[in-house]
DNA sequence: TTTATTGCGTTATGCTATAACGTATGGCAT
DNA sequence: ATGCCATACGTTATAGCATAACGCAATAAA
């Protein structure tokens, strides 16, 4: 909640459009919600997101193309190098995420045992949620 | 779960191209290698990939927009609800699927605590395989 | 002052995916 | 056989997601 001294303009219009949204965003529907604040073109959305998940403010959903604010952006420093996980309810749009490091620690072991170097692992749960089921 | 039925020669044609591919395509990149057979439309590939994933035959990479064959299609039956993970290595499109049940068991676990009912589960690893690194 | 970096705005383009229409085929109950 | 239904097909058009390439402006660093 706090802004990030460092922002841009264009930066914390995308930020706070999603952190006034409920579940995640796709580019073009942030593209559409700023166009009263004079953003025209998807280019300056994309850039403003490529650097807030660079900052780790905001992270990308892979299975579902879109965007949403980071659940503890303070904790940022704590798993910055962590994995972090979601279940995304195809119903509500709701999406939790959470960190698990039993997980993750399987995964290094695989990744040692592979000598595979991992820059950025994805793991998505796409289903319903407790409320619509 | 029933076996599969037999393969419609749109499907066919997906199957051997993803087959004989090093790595994973794109449903361009199939479209592209099988307009020699006849193929024109992007709904002709789209088609067949839906169905080859339902089968259990293919999978889909969803931080690339992209579909591989299946490592191990006999073993459909043994692991059809389980999750499948792979590395991918952004260097050289080199991509390995594998299992953990202990990674299955603790997501379970998850959605167990908080009454999520899973449909797809996608882990993806991105990064840089030994022969890259 | 000069240079390098970063962000911005714009136009144009490319890649990914599906909607909507009509046609054809095969199974199957009547 | 007739009618019905489900599935696959081919085509056109469109929707949705993402980046290339250009030039300009502001700022920081040498």
């Amino acid at each position: 909640m706090t802004a990030h001294p460092d922002l841009t303009r264009n930066q914390s219009l995308v930020l706070h459009t999603l952190n006034a949204a409920n579940g995640s965003l796709s580019a073009y529907d942030i593209l559409d919600k700023l166009r009263a604040e004079g953003l025209r073109a998807p280019l300056q959305v994309y850039r403003a997101l490529d650097k807030l998940v660079e900052f780790g403010l905001i992270h990308r959903l892979e299975s579902l193309n879109a965007f949403i604010s980071c659940a503890d952006p303070q904790d940022h420093e704590a798993h910055a190098h962590g994995v972090t996980a979601f279940a995304i309810c195809d119903s509500c749009g709701q999406v939790t995420e959470f960190h698990d490091h039993a997980i993750e620690h399987r995964l290094q072991q695989w990744q040692a045992s592979r000598s595979f170097k991992p820059e950025k692992t994805t793991i998505e749960i796409r289903g319903a949620c407790s409320n619509c089921s």
